[in-house]
DNA sequence: CTGTTAGCGCTTTCAC
DNA sequence: GTGAAAGCGCTAACAG
C-alpha cells in the first residue's frame, strides 16, 4: 500500500499534526523533529495525495483572466474558451473570473493587474502588452507570490511564470517558407515575385516578431521575392479591406500576401473583389469562420493557427501547478503553430 | 455553498446511505424513495465530487496499453510516453500496464485482448490491426463493459469507444497537396513528375488511408504527377533503405518521395547515398531524431506528425471519463496532423 | 513545540 | 428497505 501520513507519524514517532507541519513547511517544529519526519518521508517514499489534501482544505483555486475586449474572431473565441473553463469550474475546483480591458492599452492593463493584486487570487492569466509599466506590475504580482501566465502575447524577460502562446518568430519563418515554396512554381522561375504584408500594428510584439521571422526567411532563401512596405490594418476588417484593395491596385504584380494579424474578413473581400487574372497566394493567421471558408474556397492557401482552447486549458493547468509548487509536463504545455491547408481542416 | 450528499439526505428526508444507493444506481431502494431523492438532487443542483468519491472508494483506475514491439522511433517514443504516464501514476490514481505484442500480427493482438478481458481492467488502449477477429475481440470487451480506445490506427465501424489518433485520409491529402505545390516549381512546369510512395504494410489501415488521401489529391489536382507502385518497407529501416535505393536506381526521374510509414532512417540513408544531381522532394511522417535532423539538413522537406504524448494522455483522459460515464472535452482530444518544416521545429 | 480531535464529501459495512 | 457509524488521506482548530 502507498504510505500515508499515518505511516509517517508512526515511523517517525510523532503525531499527525507534526507530520502535517513538516509537509507544509509550517513553523513550530524543532529541527531535530523535523529531520526525523523528513527521514521517514524519504524512507517510506511518501507522496502526498493532493486530492485528499484539497478535500480537507476545501480548497478552490481562484484564477483571473484579463482579456482585451477586441472584437475580432480570435479574441472572441478566446473568451469563449475561458467561459468553457468557467462552466467546468465545479469539477475542477476552480473559480475563474474574466476582466475585460480595452485593447492595446497598457494603462488599462496595469490597472486591472493592480486590482487583481489586491484580490490575491491563486493565479492570473493575461494577454500581455509589451510595456515597462506592465512588466513592473507583473513584478509586484510575483513579489506577492501570485503565479502569472501570459497568454497569446508574451512579455520579454519578465517575471511571468509561463507563456501560453506560440513562438511568433517561428510562425513568421514558417509563413515565409511556405510563401517561398508555394510561389516558386508559377511566379519565381520567370521573374521573381512581389509580396505584400498586412499587419495589425507594429506596436504589438507578436506582429513584429512574425514580420521579423517572415522577412528573414525570405531574405535568406528567396532573394527573388520582394517584400513591399508593411500595410497596417489595425486588426480591423474594414481598414484591412481598404489598404489591401489599394495595394492590389497600385501593384498589379503582387503574387503573394502574408496577413500576420487579424481582420482577415476585409482581406478576403479585397482579394475576391480584385478579380485578378492570377489570384495572389494568401497566407493568414488564425482559423476562424471566415478564414476557414476562404481556405476551403481557395481564396486563402494556408492558415497558421494557435489553438485558443489549448492555450486556456494550458494556462489553467500551469497556474494550478505553480500554485501547488508542482512541475508541469512540458510537452503538454507547448502551444503548436498549427498549419492548415484545405486538406487538414479539423 | 455547493450542495453535498448531506444536503440531499436532509432535503429528501432519508439517510446518507440511501442517497448513495440512488446516486450509484444500487438496488435496495423503493421506487418512491428513489424518486424523492432524485427530486432533491435535481432541486438542489447537486453534482458529485469525484475526487471525494474516489478517495472514499480508494479507487485506482487500472489501464492496459497493448503496443507493438516495433523498433522504429515512433513506436519507441510511444512506449516512452506510456512509461511517462506510468511514472505519474500515483498522482493520477492510475495503474498502467504495457503488454508488448509482435507487430502486424492480428492473432497476437487478439490473444492479448483476451488476456486483458480476463483481467477486467478499467480500460484498454491498443494499436489496432484491421481484421475481423480483432473486431470480434473488441466486441467482447465492450460486452464486458470495458472501455476501449484505439491508438494511432483505428478499427472501422467497430465498437471501440474512442480513437486517439489522426485522420489518416486527411494526412495523406495534406501530404499530396504539399507534394503537388512544392513540386510545381522545379519540376512540374517542364515535364510532369514521378513520385514514389514508401509504406510499411498495406495491411494496416492507417497506411492504406494515407495512400488513399495522397493519391486522390494528386489525381484531382496534379494530373501531371505520376505515382509509382507502392514500395513496402515493413516499417523497417534496413528494408526501407533497400527498396528505396532500388527504386531510385531504376527510376532516375523520381522527383518526390512520400514516406507514409516508419523506418525513415533507411529512407534517409538511401536518399543521401543516391547522390542525385537534383535531390527528390521528401515528405515523411513522424518527427523523430532522424527525421528532425534530416529536416534541418534539407534531406526531408516536410514532416507530418502525430504527437504520441498527446495521444497517450488523451487515451488516459478518455478511458477515465468512460470509466466514470463522464463526457470529454472534444477539442482537447482531437489529435492534430502537425506539419513541420525546418522553421517550426519544436 | 507537540498532540488530540473533528471533519472535508463520499462510500461502505453492518445492524435494524 | 433503510439508517448509523466508521473511515478514505489529509488539514485545522485547539489544548497542553
Amino acid at each position: 500500500m502507498k504510505p500515508t501520513v499515518h505511516d509517517i507519524a508512526k515511523s517517525a514517532g510523532v503525531s499527525l499534526a507534526t507530520v502535517d507541519r513538516v509537509l507544509n513547511d509550517r513553523p513550530g517544529v524543532r529541527a531535530v523533529t523535523r529531520s526525523k519526519v523528513e527521514e521517514a518521508i524519504a524512507a517510506l517514499g511518501y507522496v502526498r495525495d493532493l486530492a485528499a489534501a484539497n478535500l480537507a482544505k476545501g480548497r478552490t483555486y481562484s484564477f483571473v483572466f484579463i482579456l482585451p475586449e477586441n472584437d475580432n474572431s480570435f479574441m472572441i473565441g478566446l473568451h469563449e474558451e475561458v467561459r468553457g473553463a468557467i462552466a467546468r469550474s465545479s469539477a475542477e475546483r476552480t473559480h475563474i473570473r474574466i476582466i475585460d480591458v480595452p485593447p492595446f492599452d497598457p494603462d488599462a492593463l496595469v490597472d486591472a493587474l493592480e486590482k487583481v493584486l489586491a484580490e490575491k487570487p491563486s493565479g492570473v492569466a493575461f494577454v500581455a502588452i509589451d510595456a515597462p509599466e506592465v512588466r513592473a506590475a507583473v513584478g509586484r504580482l510575483k513579489e506577492a507570490g501570485i503565479p502569472t501566465v501570459t497568454l497569446v502575447s508574451d512579455l520579454p524577460d519578465a517575471s511571468r511564470d509561463h507563456y501560453a502562446g506560440i513562438d511568433n518568430i517561428a510562425a513568421g519563418r514558417t509563413a515565409g517558407s511556405l510563401m517561398g515554396r508555394f510561389l516558386s512554381g508559377p511566379f519565381l522561375a520567370e521573374r521573381g515575385a512581389t509580396v505584400a504584408v498586412l499587419a495589425g500594428s507594429m506596436l504589438v510584439r507578436d506582429h513584429r516578431e512574425r514580420l521579423e521571422g517572415f522577412s528573414s526567411v525570405i531574405g535568406e532563401s528567396y532573394p527573388n521575392v520582394l517584400i513591399l512596405p508593411v500595410l497596417e490594418g489595425r486588426d480591423d476588417p474594414a481598414l484591412a479591406e481598404t489598404v489591401v484593395a489599394d495595394a492590389l491596385r497600385r501593384h498589379a504584380d503582387i503574387a503573394g500576401i502574408y496577413s500576420l494579424g487579424a481582420g482577415n474578413r476585409g482581406l478576403i473581400r479585397a482579394v475576391q473583389k480584385a478579380g485578378m487574372s492570377r489570384r495572389p497566394l494568401v497566407i493568414a493567421h488564425e482559423l476562424t469562420a471566415s478564414t476557414r471558408a476562404a481556405l476551403a474556397e481557395g481564396v486563402i492557401d494556408a492558415v497558421l493557427n494557435q489553438d485558443a482552447g489549448h492555450e486556456v486549458r494550458s494556462a489553467i493547468r500551469v497556474l494550478k501547478a505553480k500554485a501547488d509548487g508542482l512541475p508541469v509536463i512540458a510537452g503538454q504545455e507547448r502551444i503548436r503553430i498549427d498549419i492548415f491547408l484545405k486538406d487538414n481542416l479539423p
